[in-house]
DNA sequence: CAAACAAATTGACACTGTGTCAATATTATC
DNA sequence: GATAATATTGACACAGTGTCAATTTGTTTG
């Protein structure tokens, strides 16, 4: 049959191809979990991997895309956080929306803290890395200012302010948070946090009479 | 005289080693602020310094630590900053405070762009000069928690929130921008920017009527 | 002041890790 | 089975680090 013979073809070659490269991601990722990036050497993944030494550079162009493929799952869930739908009717709809959202992004550190342990010290080192962050960063950015525009036009959100700065700084203080989850240096709970920088996004630290 | 033979003896030796230890300096800065820290070699600012390779290793630990010193300066500019002080008697007052702190911590940014471009890619790689950094972000933080609880108590802020929580968010954001600033990336003046953040911090970004 | 001492400087060396590439091993095709 | 195509391999050249025994320079003492 031709759909065996076409696409599922038994190609032993690609097989072993693919089977070389899971090797060396599957090594890629306890390597880097148990090590930090810095520290991680291709030696210690080939080895671990049971291939030779040359075959990382044939498969990958690094540790940095070796890391960059591993990232691509929790990426994927970061940009479903970051595509969640905003449509309030009210101010406190809003409110209860967007501290949603900043749990889930907070509770995305959680889960996949050891991962972006690794990823935060490769944002550090590598700039293809940096480069795939901001990438998630700018999403997210571009998406709550849209948010913002959206309560602008509906007239709950005050209308002299840029949406593009208001989101930025908003998403600069959860990202900053999130790193502190992930490296377990915060003291309060995340609901805690959520609650707290949202009520000052949404409502300011000052009262108002 | 004591005064000369003691404490200004003129010591040929030691004379020596402070010149060696500041043509180091002044080679270092010039070749950090030439290329940027990864790729900065000890001997690129050996060779720039007219000294021996040993030498570098003699006078400072390496790379790391010829840059703190280097930083100096620019930390001192930041701790005054933070000391700035805060005694606002209305909400108004707290504000027009607030933005000024921003706006001084955003001019600094630009005023030492160069330094800390250095500095931020040094936060990445290097342990010490993280743990430099996480110091002066610190210090803001606990004063920014003082000054929040001082405005809780005199009944312009609301009590219900955790101080040094939302100082965290607010430096953070702060932070944040200060390195756009240091990398050029921002397209709204810091001006605008500081006016921006502070009035999301004070007000909220939602209508209240 | 010269000999002995002390301190600062030096560059060669050993080491670690990177990325490349010619040689080798494996699989496919005729 | 021979030939071609592709995958794997580890030895190699290279770049940078940090150390240390040897050397240079300055100080003190008899």
């Amino acid at each position: 049959m031709t759909m065996k013979s076409d696409k599922f073809k038994v190609d032993k070659r690609h097989l072993r191809t693919v089977r070389t490269r899971e090797k060396l991601l599957v090594a890629a990722r306890h390597v880097f979990l148990e090590n930090d990036f810095q520290t991680t050497t291709i030696s210690q993944i080939i080895k671990r991997a049971g291939v030779g030494y040359g075959t990382a550079y044939v498969h990958f162009e690094g540790k940095d895309e070796l890391l960059i493929v591993l990232m691509e799952d929790v990426m994927d869930r970061f940009h479903q956080v970051a595509e969640q739908p905003f449509e309030p009717g009210t101010a406190e709809e809003a409110q209860k929306q967007i501290e949603q959202q900043a749990m889930a992004f907070l509770q995305l550190a959680e889960q996949e803290r050891e991962m972006l342990r690794v990823v935060e010290q490769a944002i550090g080192i590598s700039y293809v890395i940096r480069t795939k962050w901001k990438q998630i960063r700018e999403r997210f950015i571009e998406r709550i200012s849209c948010d913002i525009r959206y309560a602008q036009r509906t007239g709950l959100a005050r209308p002299d302010l840029n949406p593009a700065l208001v989101a930025r700084g908003w998403f600069f203080a959860n990202e900053m948070y999130l790193f502190e989850v992930v490296r377990e240096e915060t003291t309060a709970s995340i609901e805690e946090i959520a609650k707290t920088l949202t009520a000052v996004y949404t409502t300011g630290l000052y009262e108002h009479g």
